[in-house]
DNA sequence: CCAAAAGTGTTTCACTTACACCCATGA
DNA sequence: TCATGGGTGTAAGTGAAACACTTTTGG
């Protein structure tokens, strides 16, 4: 132990990045801070890591206790320890991001107590910290792994349509999307399978439902 | 500081995946570990973050007092905290990858005293901790960079020839690359100067030499 | 003149993009 | 019957992969 001992120690969180899809658009889960240093600001959610806590469960606790989900899609995103990003004192974050789906998401909205707020991805508040950076970040990677990975799936229902799916890609890519060609590439991928079912959603044709492969 | 000074704080340490290209093989930096635990066996260097140094800062001292070199190529990895990785506590570790071009790392065979050794990534000796698995995941995160990046430059030397870079390609991914198709697909993204100049090397046609543009 | 690595184009195939109309339903 | 979103196929273009011979040099 003495290598060990003989250093100070920096302090160790983790913040989330925790995405979700609500009326048409991309949000972050933000919670208004209410002590200094940043009192008043936005701030992404995160805490300290237990020291019997692995970084993935830490985050997953986190993520419990804010929203109040369990088992959503996780993943670390990069480590920031600039000496200077607390100025309370040295501190280490783990960012990890998070992608709540549309059927759990109500459950963090009841969380959403008095200071925590789902807030628009592209515009958001000014943020504590160094929090845009790790927030822009996140963004980029979202988008990044939702054009080579199945991801996607993570921000919807179990059943949904091809309509729904290829809205998510539109929001985070905040482009649009040919219709044709979205199907095509979607149904190749070979990850969906179409269910014996329709879902009818006012005066016109009802739309397929689908589902995730595992 | 009262948040910042209730909870055990972990250590923080940085380990480092330092790869370099030497006899047609793709090499990484292990050093003989001297102590317990795990005395004997091979570990990546590394070492503690100092508390008033970025997370950067520390991996390249690192770089810097095992292999002797500055200004690499250096790049976050990802970051292990599992509680029971290291025995003697609870020690976090921010990886990193580098990349030692080939004019340098003679340098660092100076620094192979005695217990510092370059070793084939492809049959590394039984490591120390979870090495084996950030030295799997760096190699994994290489090969996919090469394939969409330029980062194979920083493992040559300034001047190189066309079947050096393809050489580099060959070794990362372990298979054969098609000579014409790699040299349309390097001189299509214009990143690489042509030379006024050529190296004789044997009783055959010299080869152009290139520099790689910033 | 021989051995050895450098250098060079064309064809094929797969994947991506662009694009417009009919279908099923509820009101 | 009309308005609305659901659903479908084809042609053109772009990028990746396969493939073999000539050139330049030193010995």
């Amino acid at each position: 132990m003495s290598q060990l001992e003989k250093y100070p120690r920096p302090s160790v969180t983790v913040d989330l990045v925790i995405f979700t899809i609500v009326d048409d658009d991309l949000k972050v889960l933000l919670i208004r801070r209410g002590n200094e240093p940043y009192q008043g600001l936005w701030a992404l959610p995160g805490g300290f890591v237990g020291i019997g806590e692995s970084l993935e469960e830490a985050a997953a606790r986190e993520l419990q206790e804010e929203v109040g989900v369990r088992n959503v899609y996780l993943e670390q995103l990069y480590t920031f320890g600039e000496p200077e990003r607390d100025p309370r004192g040295r501190v280490i974050s783990v960012s990890y991001f998070a992608l709540v789906d549309a059927e759990r998401q109500t459950i963090a909205a009841a969380s959403d107590a008095a200071d925590a707020r789902w807030h628009s991805v592209f515009k958001p508040p000014r943020l504590a910290f160094d929090h845009r950076k790790i927030l822009d970040y996140a963004v980029w990677r979202l988008r990044n792994k939702i054009e080579w990975t199945t991801v996607g799936y993570e921000l919807l229902a179990k059943k949904f349509t091809l309509s729904e799916l290829q809205r998510v890609y539109e929001i985070i890519l905040q482009r649009p999307v040919d219709k044709r060609n979205f199907r095509k590439k979607i149904l190749l991928q070979g990850q969906i399978r179409e269910l014996n079912e329709t879902r009818s959603d006012g005066a016109h044709r009802p739309a397929k439902l689908y589902s995730f492969k595992q």
